[in-house]
DNA sequence: AGATGTGAAACGTTTCACAGCC
DNA sequence: GGCTGTGAAACGTTTCACATCT
């Protein structure tokens, strides 16, 4: 049993309309990619232990963020790899189509527009921009770089519903503001500052130096760790 | 009083060895970026309900952060922003000198070599490295791209301490694999595999797909909240 | 027999609310 | 009076261990 009480309270929505724990989320997505792994093998059938295993967690876990999902292995057996990364994808919203628009075509926007990581789960990039007049109107990848200023214009032809914002900290925000004024609800952005967007807008952020730090952070522990053990040597003679 | 019991129980290291909370850890880089902006804009005091906001957290959870430091602020006045900063940046391992070898040099390496925020908080690139053997030996910022193959002799050379692994993800074991025989000990990487690393290992991960897919699945509840509304609207007729 | 699905315990994080100090 | 620092409560996440089903 999935539904604990009131197996069908007020919603159609076959695929049950859960609320998937965002820890548990992030998590999913790696499965789906260790799962498109053992497709591209050939292997048909995976239990959670070997699953597990292949995206660097603990099996019960994954098990209960399956569960969240519902009851889609077989006891005694395992997961049917196929058919699990269907309902994955689909309590992702993986199935729907998304239409995304990259602001800002420098070293970064360009990686981002050449990631086949993108294009190969349903996400299409309809559009770039950049502010820099010599960039505009050349082509990146099959797309022809669209001037800033005609954001909101070329935002509403593509259809655009996410955007990554790839620009310097100094004009992130004031770009924000604009995607959201056009409609875009959902916005990934590797600028380093804070950005503020009103509560119905899903704002995710990226952040290289935010992780190099905390990277410095554990190396300092580990230095400190070996040091203190060499005064502690010297101090028991 | 910020030590409970046993003052000063086995070490010396005057900071305290107090092990910093893995969420609060992601806060403190926010912190002292907001703190900076604040520096750069000449305020010398901040409370901690303006530096929270600045931040976009809420100001509980950042004294909370500020406490597994130290006490560092004045009761009915606030933190001194250059002070705070300072010890913050001390606590994060900021103050050592950090060498850091970037592993391939497409547009994300190129980005990434190019992004003055690590440069500005004690990150200094000191090595770039490719297979594409056009790339090699061109200049990318102010330094010359090393051969792949030279990886093992030009990380001893440079004294690298970190690497950033921007590489596609079928080499990305094999790479991190050199990485660590080479002694390196935190990595930070954007190819989209789980990669192995031994335990005494610092890996993080940047993903740009599962952040993206995240984005869907928060688009898809707020689709399927207003398809909802209409349907039980209808029914309710 | 063997692997899933899941309550219950353990652990971690955030929020609350206020004592304590300036 | 005002803001920090922090116990205690509320909430979220992970691990354990085993009942449950094939």
């Amino acid at each position: 049993m999935t539904t604990p009480e009131t197996p069908e309270l007020h919603s159609v929505s076959a695929d049950g309309g859960r609320r998937i724990p965002p820890a548990s989320l992030t998590r999913l997505t790696i499965y789906l990619r260790a799962l498109n792994s053992l497709l591209a093998d050939g292997i048909e059938r995976v239990s959670s232990e070997v699953l597990a295993d292949a995206a660097g967690v603990n099996s019960a876990i994954l098990r209960k963020d399956l569960s969240y999902l519902g009851s889609y292995g077989t006891r005694g057996v395992g997961y049917d790899v196929q058919y699990l990364n269907r309902q994955i994808s689909t309590a992702l919203g993986l199935t729907l189509d998304w239409r995304v628009a990259i602001i800002g075509v420098g070293n970064l926007g360009r990686a981002l527009a050449g990631y086949s990581g993108f294009a190969s789960r349903g996400f299409e990039i309809v559009a770039l921009f950049d502010a820099d007049k010599i960039v505009v109107g050349s082509e990146v990848g099959w797309l022809r770089v669209s001037a800033i200023d005609d954001l909101e214009a070329v935002l509403e032809r593509t259809r655009a519903n996410m955007a990554v914002l790839a620009v310097p900290a100094p004009v992130a925000q004031q770009l924000c503001d604009r995607l959201v004024a056009s409609g875009i609800t959902s916005i990934l952005s590797f600028a380093p500052v804070v950005l503020q967007v009103p509560p119905h807008v899903q704002l995710r952020k990226v952040d290289m130096s935010t992780e190099l730090q905390i990277l410095a952070y554990h190396a300092q522990r580990a230095q400190d760790a070996v040091i203190e053990s060499i005064t502690d040597a010297r101090s028991a003679q």
